[in-house]
RNA sequence: GCAGUUGUGGCGGAAUUGGCAUACGCGCAUGAUUCAGGUUCAUGUGAGCAUUACGCUCGUGAGGGUUCAAGUCCCUCCAACUGCACCA
C-alpha cells in the first residue's frame, strides 16, 4: 500500500458509512447485556464546539466503542440542553427568535460532532425545548406540585440586577451572578419552590452505594451540610416565652456566656417595648439589612453587635441569667435564628466574646481557652459542668440530650446547609409553568391531557425590571379559565431553569419517541441506572444534585425502576491555553477543534486529546503536541509497508502483545487514555525496531487503537482485507500467563544504590538470583555481607558492611 | 479560615502501590536523505564531576523520620489551583 494517510477523505467516508449502516444503533434487544454510557449533552451555545467539549465525549466513545466489541448493547446518545439565557440575549440583540437561534446552533453543533466520528445514536438525539420533550419536563412539575414537592412561598430571591432574573443559591457565586458577573441583590418575590430538602438525608446515604469519584462525594456531602446536634430552649427571664436554640454541642452548655440572635429574629419586635436601648438595637438592624450577601462576607473578617438591655435568657442547666445580643453573625436562615454562645468551645463566639469582654468560661479540658477556642471534639474531657464532669465530649453529647429531653427543654435535631431549590426564572425561553392561579380554587394544576402547554409568540423577549417575566405582557395567553370551576384564572408567568430539562434527559434517551410516557418501563427496566456518567466538576452540586433529587422522587412515584440514575460519575479536567490560561476569546488563545480537523484529522484530535495528560486533571493545550499525535498515526498507517503476510503473532512478540492487550483494556477502563496510547506507541516502536509485522499483530493493533482513531483504523481494517468492519470486531483476549517473560532483568543494589543489572530466569531461586547478582558486581562488592535480599523479578539488595 | 486537588527533566507527563525514577510524547543536539527549507529516518538527551572507565556523586516543592530499600509510608512546613465561605 503506498497511498498516503489522507483523514479528509478517509474520515467523511467512514462517517457516511456508519450512518447508513446504523453502526451504532442501541437495540431494542433486551436480552443481550447492556451498557449505557453517558455523557453531559451540551448547551448549544453560538460559539459552537471548543476544544474542551470533545475531552469527555471521546473519552466515553472509547468506553462505548470497547462495550460494543465486547458484546454489550450500548446506548451512547447525544441532545442538546437549549433553553436558557445565552441564547435569549443573543436573540434579543439580533431579534431573532430564540427558537431559530437554538435550530441554527443545534445544526453547527451537530455537524461539527459528526464530524469527529463519534458513535452516538443519533436516532435518540433529544431538545430541551422540543414541546414533544418539555411535554414531560412540565408532567414532572405537576407531579412535584401534587405531591406537595413544589409549593409557593414569598421569599427573599437573589435577583441578578443585569440579568433581570432570579437565581438559585447554587448560582450565586462569591455575592454575583455564575453567569454575568453582575450584582445580586436580594428581593422578596412569590416563588415556587422545590422541596429538595426532603430529599436531604438520602442524597446523602445513597452516596454510600455509588461509585462516583469521591471528590464529588466529598462535595455533594459539604454542600447538603448535615449535621447533629440538639434544640435547646433557653427561658427568657421574666417571661413565659423560651428562646428557642440550635446547637450540635450541647455538651457544652455549663460554657455559655452569652445569647445572639439574628438581626431578622421575631423576638426583637415582639419585645420592642420592653428593650431599654431600641435606638441602638434598630439602627444596628438596619445597617445589616442593608449589607448585601456580598458584603456580609467580605466584611466577614471583623465581628459587630449590641447588647439587648431589657431582656435576658436562663441556662435551663444551671439556671444562671445569660445577656442577649444582636449580631449579624447568626443567620435567620439557618437553625432557629439564635445560638447560644460558647466563647471558650467555638472560634466565632471566641472572636465576638474577645472583642466585647464577654467572659469565656471552659468547660471541655485540653486546651488554653484564653488563648483560643478549643474546638477539638475527639480528645477532651468535660469540667465546669455539674453533671457532665469527667465525660468524653461524644459521651457527655448523650447524657445531654438525653437530659434536656427528660426534663422537656429540648430534643435532638438534625439540620441541612441545603435550601429549598428556588426554581422559576423571569425569562421567556423556559419550560412554561404548567398551573394557573383562579381566584376561588387557588393554585391549580393544568390537566396532562392540555401538556404541553406551549411557548406563545411574544413581541418581546426582553426582560423586565419589575421582575415579571416576558411572558406576563402577553394577556390574552395570561389569562385563561380555571380547569377546576372553569372561572376567570391566570397563567403562571414565570418560566422553570435550564436545570429542569436536564434534570431527567437521560430517561428520555431510553425511549425518545414515546409519546405516552417520559418513556416506556420496560426500556426504563432495561437500560437504567446508566453505567458510566461523565461530566463536569462545576455540576456537582447543580445538575448532579437535582438531578438525583428529581430521580428519586421519581422514583417514588415508581415511574423509575431504580433510586439513583447514575451508578457511576467521573470528571474530566478542563483544557487550557498554550499559556496555561483558561481559554478565553479576550486571552486571545482560544482553540478551534474545526481547524485541527481540518489540518490534522479527526483522529489526531482524538488521539491528541487523549493524550494531553491525566484525564482527571486540567492540561496545557500544544500544537507541538497535536502535530506529534499525528506522527503516531502516519506511522500506524506506513506499518503496512512492513507486513510479512505471517496471521499470527510471532513468537518473539507473543509477549508484548499479551501485554499490550492487557494495558490499554485496563487503562481505558480506568480513564488512562493517555498510558494506554503511550502502550501502543511504544508497541509500535517495536515493530519499527523489528523491521516487520505479522498480519495477526496489526489486527490486534488496529482493534486495540479503533475506539481512539476510528476512521484510519476502520480504513485500514479495509484495506488488509480483514474481514467484515472493524467496529463489529471483537475485542482481543489476552492470556495472563503470555504477559510474563521468562527472563527478566532485575536490579543489583549494595546497601540500597543500585550497582548494576543482572539478567535471570523469572522463577529463578533466591539463592541463584543472588548468585548471579554477587557475579555481576565481581568487585564491586566488598566487606561482609550481612543480608541479602531478593524481590522476585524485580530487584536484589545486598547489605555488606566493612 | 476550612475542605479538596496538585507539586517529578527545558515542556506535557509515566512509575503494576515500598523495589532499576524520568516510560510515551514534545523540544533540543548530531548525523543521513535533500540544491535548500520542510518532511522522513538513525543516534543521543536529569544535573554535576570525570571522560583512562562506563566510573563516581547528587537528584521527584523544603526539612526531618521509618526501612535493606521512599516519588510512593509517617511528622513539620512551603507554594499553586479549585470549591465553600460566619451553617452555631
Amino acid at each position: 500500500m503506498s497511498t498516503a494517510y489522507e483523514p479528509k477523505q478517509i474520515e467523511k467516508k467512514w462517517q457516511e458509512i456508519w450512518e447508513q449502516e446504523k453502526a451504532f444503533a442501541a437495540t431494542d434487544d433486551y436480552t443481550k447485556p447492556k451498557y449505557y454510557a453517558l455523557v453531559e449533552f451540551p448547551y448549544p451555545s453560538g460559539q459552537g464546539l471548543h476544544v474542551g467539549h470533545p475531552r469527555p465525549y471521546t473519552a466515553l466513545d472509547i468506553v462505548a466503542r470497547k462495550r460494543r466489541m465486547q458484546g454489550y448493547n450500548v446506548l451512547y446518545p447525544m441532545g442538546w440542553d437549549a433553553f436558557g439565557l445565552p441564547t435569549e440575549n443573543y436573540a434579543i440583540k439580533n431579534h431573532i427568535h430564540p427558537r431559530i437561534v437554538t435550530h441554527n446552533n443545534v445544526g453547527r453543533f451537530k455537524e461539527q460532532l459528526k464530524s469527529l466520528g463519534y458513535s452516538f445514536d443519533w436516532d435518540r438525539e433529544v431538545n430541551t425545548t422540543d414541546p414533544d420533550y418539555y411535554k414531560w419536563t412540565q408532567w414532572i412539575f405537576l407531579k412535584l406540585f401534587q405531591a406537595g414537592l413544589a409549593y409557593k412561598t414569598e421569599m427573599p430571591i437573589n435577583w441578578c440586577t443585569s440579568c433581570k432574573v432570579g437565581l438559585a443559591n447554587e448560582e450565586v457565586v462569591n455575592g454575583v451572578c455564575e453567569r454575568c458577573g453582575g450584582e445580586v441583590v436580594r428581593r422578596v418575590r412569590s416563588q415556587w419552590m422545590l422541596k429538595i430538602t426532603e430529599y436531604a438525608d438520602q442524597l446523602i446515604d445513597d452516596l454510600e452505594g455509588l461509585d462516583y469519584i469521591e471528590r464529588v462525594k466529598v462535595s455533594q456531602k459539604n454542600w447538603i451540610g448535615r449535621s447533629h446536634g440538639a434544640e435547646v430552649d433557653f427561658s427568657l427571664k421574666d417571661k413565659e416565652e423560651k428562646l428557642r436554640i440550635y446547637t450540635t454541642r450541647p455538651d457544652t452548655l455549663f460554657g455559655v456566656t452569652y445569647m445572639v440572635l439574628s438581626p431578622e429574629h421575631p423576638y426583637i419586635d415582639k419585645y420592642k417595648d420592653e428593650i431599654r436601648n431600641w435606638e441602638e438595637i434598630a439602627a444596628y438592624r438596619e445597617q445589616a439589612a442593608r449589607k448585601s450577601d456580598f458584603e456580609r462576607s467580605e466584611l466577614a473578617k471583623e465581628k459587630t453587635g449590641v447588647e439587648i438591655q431589657g431582656l435576658s435568657a436562663v441556662n435551663p442547666v444551671n439556671g444562671k441569667e445569660i445577656p442577649i445580643w444582636i449580631s449579624d453573625y447568626v443567620l435567620m436562615s439557618y437553625g432557629t435564628g439564635a445560638i447560644m454562645a460558647v466563647p471558650a468551645h467555638d472560634e466565632r463566639d471566641w472572636e465576638f466574646a474577645k472583642k466585647f469582654g464577654l467572659p469565656i468560661i471552659e468547660v471541655v479540658a485540653g486546651g488554653n481557652v484564653q488563648e483560643a477556642a478549643f474546638t477539638d471534639v475527639a480528645t477532651g474531657t468535660l469540667v465546669n459542668s455539674g453533671f457532665l464532669n469527667g465525660l468524653e465530649v461524644a459521651e457527655a453529647k448523650k447524657t445531654i440530650t438525653n437530659w434536656l429531653a427528660e426534663n422537656k427543654v429540648g430534643e435532638p435535631k438534625k439540620n441541612f446547609k441545603l435550601r429549598d431549590w428556588v426554581f422559576p426564572r423571569q425569562r421567556y425561553w423556559g419550560e412554561p409553568i404548567p398551573i394557573v392561579k383562579c381566584d376561588k380554587c387557588g393554585y391549580v394544576p393544568l390537566p396532562e391531557s392540555e401538556l404541553p402547554l406551549e411557548l406563545p409568540e411574544v413581541e418581546s423577549y426582553m426582560p423586565t425590571d419589575t421582575g415579571e417575566s416576558p411572558l406576563a405582557a402577553m394577556t390574552d395567553w395570561v389569562n385563561t379559565t380555571c380547569p377546576c370551576c372553569g372561572g376567570p384564572a391566570q397563567r403562571e408567568t414565570d418560566t422553570m431553569p435550564q436545570w429542569a430539562g436536564s434534570s431527567w434527559y437521560f430517561l428520555r434517551y431510553t425511549d425518545p419517541h414515546n409519546t405516552n410516557a417520559l418513556a416506556g418501563k420496560e426500556a426504563l427496566a432495561y437500560w437504567m441506572p446508566v453505567d458510566w456518567y461523565n461530566g463536569g466538576m462545576e455540576h456537582t452540586t447543580l445538575h448532579l444534585l437535582y438531578s438525583r433529587f428529581w430521580h428519586k422522587f421519581l422514583y417514588d412515584e415508581k415511574v423509575v425502576p431504580c433510586p439513583e440514575p447514575y451508578q457511576k460519575r467521573t470528571s474530566h479536567g478542563m483544557i487550557l491555553g498554550e499559556n496555561g490560561e483558561k481559554m478565553s476569546k479576550s486571552r486571545g488563545n482560544v482553540v478551534n477543534p474545526d481547524d485541527i480537523v481540518n489540518e490534522f484529522g479527526a483522529d489526531t484530535l482524538r488521539t491528541y486529546e487523549m493524550f494531553i495528560g491525566a484525564f482527571d486533571l486540567s492540561a496545557s493545550w500544544s500544537q507541538e503536541g497535536v502535530r506529534g499525535c499525528r506522527r503516531f498515526l502516519d506511522r500506524v498507517w506506513k506499518l503496512a509497508e512492513l507486513l510479512n503476510g505471517e496471521e499470527g503473532y510471532s513468537a518473539s512478540m507473543e509477549t508484548k502483545m499479551h501485554q499490550t492487550i492487557k494495558k490499554v483494556g485496563s487503562d481505558y477502563e480506568n480513564l488512562k487514555f493517555n498510558t494506554a496510547i503511550a502502550a501502543m506507541m511504544a508497541l509500535l516502536n517495536q515493530f519499527y525496531k523489528n523491521g516487520s509485522v505479522t498480519r495477526g499483530e496489526f489486527k490486534t493493533l488496529l482493534v486495540l487503537l479503533n475506539p481512539v482513531a476510528p476512521h484510519m483504523t476502520e480504513e485500514l481494517w479495509q484495506t488488509l482485507g480483514f474481514e467484515g468492519r472493524l467496529y463489529q470486531a471483537s475485542w482481543p483476549e489476552y492470556d495472563e500467563a503470555k504477559t510474563v517473560e521468562n527472563m527478566v532483568e532485575v536490579g543489583v543494589q549494595v546497601n540500597g544504590k543500585m550497582r548494576t543489572t543482572v539478567t535471570i530466569a523469572v522463577d529463578a531461586s533466591k539463592e541463584d538470583a543472588i548468585a548471579a547478582a554477587k557475579e555481576a558486581l565481581g568487585s564491586k562488592l566488598a566487606g561482609t555481607v550481612v543480608k541479602e535480599i531478593y524481590v522476585p523479578g524485580r530487584i536484589v539488595n545486598i547489605v555488606a558492611k566493612n
